[in-house]
DNA sequence: AAGACTCTGTTCGATAACGCACATAGAGGG
DNA sequence: CCCTCTATGTGCGTTATCGAACAGAGTCTT
């Protein structure tokens, strides 16, 4: 029988699919993991699926591992931003573990990919049970508030282009290329803004260089000119989430605020 | 020797300071509370304190009773916007038992008063020990997360006027009285916004005769019309908290969000 | 290969908020 | 009581974003 750490590596080497895909699950301890792990259920997210609805309740949190998962509001006219996201660096749900059980915003997935899911009840032995777990669970909540602080100023002072670069950045530190694959249409729901702004954005970026994009494809050709273009809010969230998981180990890109 | 429930309602009904006007010290089980009790500082919180800077180490949580809280996001280029705000339905200083202790906003009174405050390392003996103030805490946390998420929804999609009648209200319930005493100037610093454009909001809700105000004062005068004119954000936000923590008992008004 | 559909580009006027300049008017200190 | 300081009111022109309408272009289906 192979250890923990065995098949962590093993699963790395062969980019296959495994929960040490996503960072919280890699950061547990081999003994809390090794008692989660049979619990695991690995499940598909295609774009698009609501994995809750505004005020529902939560059966599981689920842990991304390649898909992405928006959290947004939609407001009474239909109208609707992007407070947060969430991918292989963090975990949905955790309304779940602070006691509230719902959370007045819908989950959906905004990039197709998989991830591992937990049953409510487990989650919350192991919150209860072990310390790791928790502390974990409350820095990784920590992350998610500046994260959404960050998303409100940003709302406020920031143009329609700066936060276009931010949230691509964002994006891309969730995945593997640098390549994402989402329309237009998409991206202005995320940011709560009209499509034809996001064109008008994207445009300049292209223009500049910066990201060459077709029909449902954004290539990111020079991140660190992205970065330099993006408001203040991309390093700030980043920096904030490295400072509180430091165990969840760097993202694939972005060095420069690993410090 | 009175017991605690005994000085609970002394307290009440000579309305004097006492560590029960903050709502969530009053909603502490009577085992926890007599045992920090002796360690609650009484601070006085005049208006434009600092309680602690971008990134600082805190020392302490602080519950106002009288006093209010803003949390605030100073931006490179001095702009800044509120994220959310503490009164005696909360707590200052979450990310301390969060697991962060530092947190990238600051936050300075908006509202002079009182409050009571707690060394850091005792408020994490009592997270860490007792069941009670963790569940307490963690609740709180996620009604203020929820609070967070609506400023950056509104910030997006609302009007200044909607906006400001959001604010007013929040402040409203955390007061005794249906008088601020505030500038429009310092208004506009929490919304981030123009202080003209208070000043036109202001005047159109006075005209409307949902407020009146002379410098630095604002009453209002028609509390359910301002909620008719505020963005849906201020029930959600209302709701939310008594949905999370219904043992804080009701604010002084806005009855119709405690169901 | 053709057609349908969806995504992207572009236009136009409307509107909300900004930035600045300056006038007025309370409030508090000497 | 006057004077000064600061809060409030108002009027510009400027800018960013909105809202709606439509043209072109890619992609997928049949």
């Amino acid at each position: 029988m192979v250890c923990a750490s065995d098949r962590k590596m093993v699963a790395i080497l062969l980019l296959r699919h495994s929960p040490y895909q996503n960072h919280l699950l890699a950061a547990l301890s081999a003994e809390v993991f090794e008692r989660i792990e049979p619990h695991l259920e690995f499940v598909a997210m295609p774009l698009g699926d609501v994995l809750y609805e505004s005020g529902g309740q939560l059966q599981h949190v689920y842990f991304p591992t390649t898909a992405i998962i928006s959290l947004h509001y939609i407001l009474e006219n239909g109208a609707s931003s992007e407070i947060a996201g969430v991918g292989n660096e963090g975990v949905l749900g955790v309304s779940l573990f602070m006691g509230g059980n719902t959370t007045p915003s819908r989950a959906s997935v905004s990039t197709g990919g998989h991830g591992y899911r937990l049953k409510q009840r487990l989650m919350m032995d192991e919150f209860n049970r072990a310390e790791h777990m928790m502390r974990l669970m409350l820095r990784y909540t920590q992350a998610l508030i500046t994260q959404m602080s960050q998303t409100a100023v940003c709302n406020r002072h920031h143009s329609v282009e700066q936060q276009l670069c931010r949230w691509l950045l964002l994006t891309l530190d969730r995945l593997p290329t640098n390549e994402l694959t989402l329309t237009q249409e998409l991206i202005a729901s995320m940011l709560g803004v009209r499509r034809e702004g996001i064109t008008d954005a994207a445009g300049n970026l292209q223009r500049a260089g910066m990201i060459s994009y077709r029909r449902g494809h954004i290539t990111v050709l020079n991140r660190i000119g992205l970065e330099k273009h993006a408001c203040e809010c991309y390093g700030v969230v980043k920096k904030e989430l490295c400072r509180l998981l430091p165990e969840t180990g760097k993202t694939h890109h972005a060095e420069r605020f690993s410090k």
